[in-house]
DNA sequence: TATATTAGTAATTGCTTACTAACATAAACC
DNA sequence: GGTTTATGTTAGTAAGCAATTACTAATATA
């Protein structure tokens, strides 16, 4: 019956991952640049100092959290976009799995914002520019795969619809941080895809 | 021959004007978050002290920036909005005015996000927040105006055909601080324009 | 069991921040 | 022409920041 309680200490590894998620817990509920390692370490329960005893510099802790994004995200989204033999639900999977993962960490475009707005050298920003890229690079085959299959436009600029895809999810968190809530977004997200739908689809008969 | 010199004393409405143009030229190339007094100091050539001869405070400089904001973007948007019979031409006259004031004003939507970003009670997130509002309602009298000549789905949701107006924008935006330079995304727009026009129009012929 | 390593703390470092106070000077006014 | 007022400077303040230090306790290892 003795419960099992947690050890005080822990092993680096199991720090470092404990602030990247406090990190975006924080990030959830304000400014990314205003985060401070006392926050963080508050966030964890421990002493400023500490944090410097698991990362070598605060920079270390953002780059950690921007790979943390990059091996989260792009999975669910490569898994979506592979999901089907149909193109199209595929897009749709992406589009939901990411929707499902904003809403499950509400930090992340804020933090994702952040980084973009780092001057350019930042390691940091490259790591999150990176990520984009690939992430625009599925899109644009999955666009790609359905336009050889006739479901969309012959005529589609694959580079325009990746933009205006992730300007639709942009849209909606937009909203989102507008009324300040991110689950009151739901309703929105099914009137958005249609559209998105209808933008590039070869029959619009819906 | 004399050389018009500015005289180096000026009055406070003519300084805070000045700090408002030095925030959102500061804003271009950095984080609003990082922008400090001493920074739109050195941008408008005063000392740090100078500045609070003029704002009480910080944050009324920002308060400043998102009216300035809200008295310039908004009326270009109502001109686009009714500058022609067409109401899909008027949409269209929007997303171009507002996209050539993004061009323009660079530091504008970091800005934006920066403010959204704030806790729900920060006055200048409510400044901002309510221009976004007038905003949608522009957009979503015009999208109306459509629906009534028949010009669009007459199924359409205004609400989700906004979100993804302004998304859209987002989208565009996004590339830009991806590539970093704001001009880049210039031969990007028509293609997105077009999708969006095929989203919602009742007759996609294009 | 003795020793080395790892993970913690509290206190302090040098620096930066928004903001203020004392003093200076240009323009406006009687 | 002298006084007042508005706009400027310089030199402060207290608070907060990332990072370092000296030291301690827990854990692994020989």
């Amino acid at each position: 019956m003795k419960a099992a309680t947690v050890s005080l200490r822990q092993s680096t590894e199991a720090r470092q991952a404990e602030m990247v998620q406090a990190v975006l817990a924080l990030a959830a509920r304000q400014e990314p640049a205003s985060i401070t390692t006392t926050h963080i370490a508050h966030e964890v329960g421990l002493s400023q100092g500490a944090v410097f005893r698991h990362f070598p510099n605060k920079q270390a802790i953002w780059l950690n959290v921007a790979e943390w994004l990059e091996a989260t995200l792009l999975p669910l989204v490569q898994t979506a976009a592979k999901s089907s033999s149909d193109p199209l639900e595929n897009l749709s999977n992406i589009f939901r799995a990411h929707l499902q993962f904003v809403q499950e960490n509400p930090g992340v475009p804020r933090f994702i914002f952040h980084e973009l707005q780092q001057p350019a050298d930042s390691p940091v920003k490259q790591q999150v520019a990176g990520m984009l890229q690939v992430y625009s690079g599925i899109l644009i085959r999955v666009l790609q795969q359905a336009k050889a299959q006739g479901l969309v436009l012959p005529t589609l600029d694959e580079r325009s619809a990746a933009t205006l895809f992730i300007g639709s999810i942009q849209g909606l968190v937009m909203q989102a941080m507008l009324i300040g809530s991110c689950a009151a977004i739901q309703p929105l997200i099914p009137g958005v895809w249609n559209l998105y739908c209808r933008a590039i689809r070869e029959e619009p008969n819906a």
